[in-house]
DNA sequence: CAATGCTTGTTATACTGTTACATATGAGAC
DNA sequence: GTCTCATATGTAACAGTATAACAAGCATTG
């Protein structure tokens, strides 16, 4: 399952891992975020967490609003406020190319760079951790006097199940 | 006609430049383009790239409708016609993490990985062409099977000018 | 000329995200 | 208890980004 190629020097650590999270750990590291930073942790933003979680793919926030389905309906802006919340908790992160958010249960370490590959065709998000790609981005980085600041990534392609089966 | 820069390999080149780019290089490009697809090279996308090329910078396409200043007042959904053109021509970018756009005099080659430098503060972009991250890439998704696509990926941070002027 | 194919002009609309303000709720201070 | 304060929620309006649909223009070609 984790492939280590380890190239020499510092511990080139590569971890992959998909779709398929575990919703009680993403919820309790966001529980204890709350506890951090003296706040609650509201059924609100519970319920926006548990929705990404079970859902395992990326999500507009109008598409969460929708089918935010304990009776209310949801405004846009109330999702946007949970979501704020979430991502600061590290538990959502929010994808650009397709102004989407899903959760992931993954703690990222400080300076780690992370790879959010994308599957055009059916959007699932799988996440990789590469030293090598840190490494590449400080060397490419470096001519220029450029400072990465976030380094989060996003790379469009084809899973491997979609890539299995062709036309759908 | 493409160039394909050769050294290839498992020798990393790494290639950077700057915002500061050739407006007539990128137009002769566009126009090229528009010969191979039997298409013209207009007016309308000759302004909007000639903006983007002076500029240097990622603009939005409502800046850019306003500021293509030949009298008209463009509408965005023209701008947006114009810009489709200049990506297909691989002479503009997007920048899915700000919703702008930006001119790139760089030719990509077929299966290159390019590294989009933006800065936080000004807005500048650099490029780079990165082997190793390319590696890291293809690491990365091969523990999954994931194929990647279109290995184009964007850094926020900070460009050597803005953290050598802390507050402006 | 007529037909075709592409560009442009125009209107409308959908999608994404934020501002502003009123209200509610919960924890501590008195 | 109740006052106060900070935070969360509800609501409305709006700003910004992007696309759809269709009419009209302008080439080139048969």
């Amino acid at each position: 399952m984790h492939r280590n190629p380890g190239p020499r020097g510092t511990c080139a650590h590569e971890e992959t891992h998909g779709h398929r999270l575990n919703g009680d750990a993403v919820e309790s590291r966001a529980r204890s975020y709350a506890v951090s930073k003296g706040v609650p942790f509201t059924p609100m933003r519970q319920s926006v967490l548990a929705l990404l979680a079970a859902s395992g793919k990326p999500m507009s926030a109008y598409e969460i609003a929708e089918k935010v389905s304990d009776a209310r309906k949801l405004k846009a802006v109330q999702v946007y406020r949970a979501l704020e919340f979430l991502q600061e908790a590290g538990c959502v992160h929010r994808l650009a190319s397709r102004s989407a958010y899903f959760a992931c249960d993954h703690l990222h370490g400080e300076g780690e760079t992370v790879v959010f590959m994308v599957c055009a065709q059916c959007g699932a998000v799988q996440e990789a951790a590469s030293e090598l790609v840190a490494r590449g981005l400080r060397g490419a980085a470096k001519t220029t006097g450029f400072r990465p600041r976030h380094p989060m990534i996003e790379v469009e392609g084809e899973c491997a199940e979609c890539a299995g089966t062709p036309e759908r």
